[in-house]
DNA sequence: CTGTTAGCGCGTTCAT
DNA sequence: ATGAACGCGCTAACAG
């Protein structure tokens, strides 16, 4: 590379730029310091509107870009937002995500992504590359983390907030909703449609406490109902369609197979209904089947997934406001748990020994 | 916020580490120069084995996280890279993002991502945004981009790659698949199958090649059987179910609709399966239905929608390879053109006229 | 193999 | 309202 520029002299309006231009460059097409230049950028209104607009004429012609690191390590600040989120896959914190994005970008904040793959060690270790990279603020996926991670965060003073959960006891701002309520209703509903034997499809609830939660709801909701869960009855998989067919097929074969199958997402819905559908199970005649988060995926199934309706778009855009709020000196709530709501379709029905009986 | 460090203060390991630790901080720790705790990061082996390990102890101590901006102010070089996609929706350009982080956070690279939309102007000022925070090279999506875009990219000498279509007489640096190709097979296939009568629906052609490509690989193979595409049975529109499935709905009104109708992706061609099911009209009976991208939405339905796989993952990880490859001086490809291929599922059959004959 | 020195480009004093 | 001078934390260049 070309080395345009000698010392001193003056970055002209048709020179090759192969050498960025600079504030200093800048200052010198406008006739002043690279101080103003650096005002007329950050507070305006402290600046004489001529020299402004002569400034404004210079950065312009010379396409002036600050540059970012030199900005950050004088400031302080990074204006870079860090969302470490467990995958982008089925697109369900990719709406977050996105969500957040379009807050933040709207102030002039860049996200940078990273995925973990349901790893805390892997969390740790993403949230540190992005501290390293300056991010001034960090939104996380669920409540569940690494000690680690949390005193990572406080030692490099780094605002966070935690989404997808809703704790109002937790030490950790946090932004979500009830994932325990949400099966909670689910499974009255199908407690009241007759079903007796429940079964559980969901991911690993160790270190994942929407899964957990989830699961938890289903349970409580049975423990009032004088029922319970057949440990036979459950299965923990990864989040793939594959997985949670397979893991549903299983459930199919046993001899007391559930009449209801509560999904901990929706693709364990879809994919239970893949399994009904290969082995020839007919729902929601023989078998009712659920989901959370309703999903495109589950709505145009055949038959349409009954889901529960997780506000995953406000979530992301809470946890932008949340974070703006924080970084700007202003106030803010420890925790925000916003209603999620159940979506009936046409996989849940009565329970198949009690058709007869409630037509 | 408390300044623990006066002046020459020592930061001890048990201090109550209110400022984080700098380099002369682990140097003074390690009894040697921040040079040294420099080399011992960045060129390990180029430092005494006794004296790494003393400065590695050192850092683990203190728990020192180098400071991004003050290393990429200094070297130019920031270890970040910018995805640029239109949309996270349908984890389409998600799976790719996913890949090309994956590949780059192997070699500690962050990856940034921002979405534009379906919006080249937007495209414009995100990227200008992302070179502001210092990125070193860039991930697009698409082969159509403003002239602008290229134009800051060359006075910024940024490396970039384009990605999800495939030009050999493209100047830009391109890693894709031939989208033309992928609709010309299914044509062909549809043709054979006794299709005369063709409908499109697409996403808005215009700045979106990757769309363009794919009606042209339609109207080629029609061309080349004699046929033609009538403008009547085309239809444009946001890439959304909701969108497709109207625009579907319009052309199943139509007095000689289509016996084919091909989307310019899976969403569309799931939107014209909702559409055929609320209007009774049988797939593949009464029309043939198709789609590009192979996910599992499209795979789910009933009947499965026969689609054409694309390498998008495979583009993620070849995208960051080549990023790479540029960014460490070695050589690099201009163009990569993947292979897509067809998936027959049961969305698509013989022509309705034609079906008694064929048997 | 290691230390000294200088400066990356900006924002922020403190002057005027 | 504007300019001069300094330093953020690090690494490249050079010397030893």
């Amino acid at each position: 590379m070309v080395k345009a520029r000698s010392a001193g002299s003056r970055l002209l309006v048709d020179d090759a730029q192969v050498v960025r231009a600079s504030a200093l460059d800048v200052a010198r097409q406008a006739g002043v310091s690279s101080a103003t230049v650096s005002r007329v950028l950050n507070s305006p209104e402290r600046v004489d509107p001529h020299t402004r607009a002569r400034v404004l004429e210079a950065v312009r012609q010379l396409r002036y870009v600050p540059h970012g690191a030199a900005r950050s390590l004088r400031s302080r600040r990074s204006w870079m937002i860090g969302a470490v989120v467990p995958s982008f896959e089925y697109a369900l914190y990719a709406r977050t995500t996105s969500a957040l994005q379009r807050r933040l970008n709207a102030q002039a904040y860049s996200v940078v992504v990273a995925e973990h793959h349901y790893d805390l060690a892997k969390e740790m270790s993403v949230a540190a590359q992005l501290i390293e990279h300056g991010v001034d603020a960090f939104m996380f996926v669920g409540l569940d983390h690494a000690p680690e991670l949390f005193a990572l965060l406080e030692e490099h003073q780094r605002p966070y907030v935690l989404t997808w959960g809703a704790d109002p006891r937790s030490p950790h701002p946090n932004i979500g909703f009830d994932n325990a309520a949400a099966t909670h209703a689910m499974a009255r509903h199908l407690i009241a449609l007759g079903h007796r034997r429940f079964g559980l499809l969901s991911a690993e609830p160790q270190h994942n406490d929407r899964a957990r939660a989830r699961g938890a709801g289903l349970r409580r909701a049975l423990r009032e109902a004088g029922l319970s869960l057949d440990a036979r009855h459950i299965r923990y998989a990864p989040i793939s369609l594959r997985a949670a067919e397979a893991a549903m097929s299983e459930l199919l074969m046993l001899p007391d197979r559930p009449t209801a199958v509560l999904g901990t997402n929706d693709v364990f819905g879809v994919g239970a209904l893949l399994a009904c559908r290969r082995l020839g199970v007919r729902v929601p005649e023989d078998i009712s089947i659920t989901g959370v988060d309703n999903t495109e995926l589950g709505e145009t199934q055949q038959p349409g997934l009954t889901s529960v309706a997780t506000p995953i778009v406000e979530v992301g855009s809470a946890a932008a406001e949340h974070l703006i709020a924080r970084l700007e000196g202003r106030g803010w709530e420890r925790c925000l748990s916003l209603p999620v709501q159940l979506v009936f379709r046409t996989s849940t029905g009565p329970a198949p020994k009690l058709r007869r009986s409630m037509r």
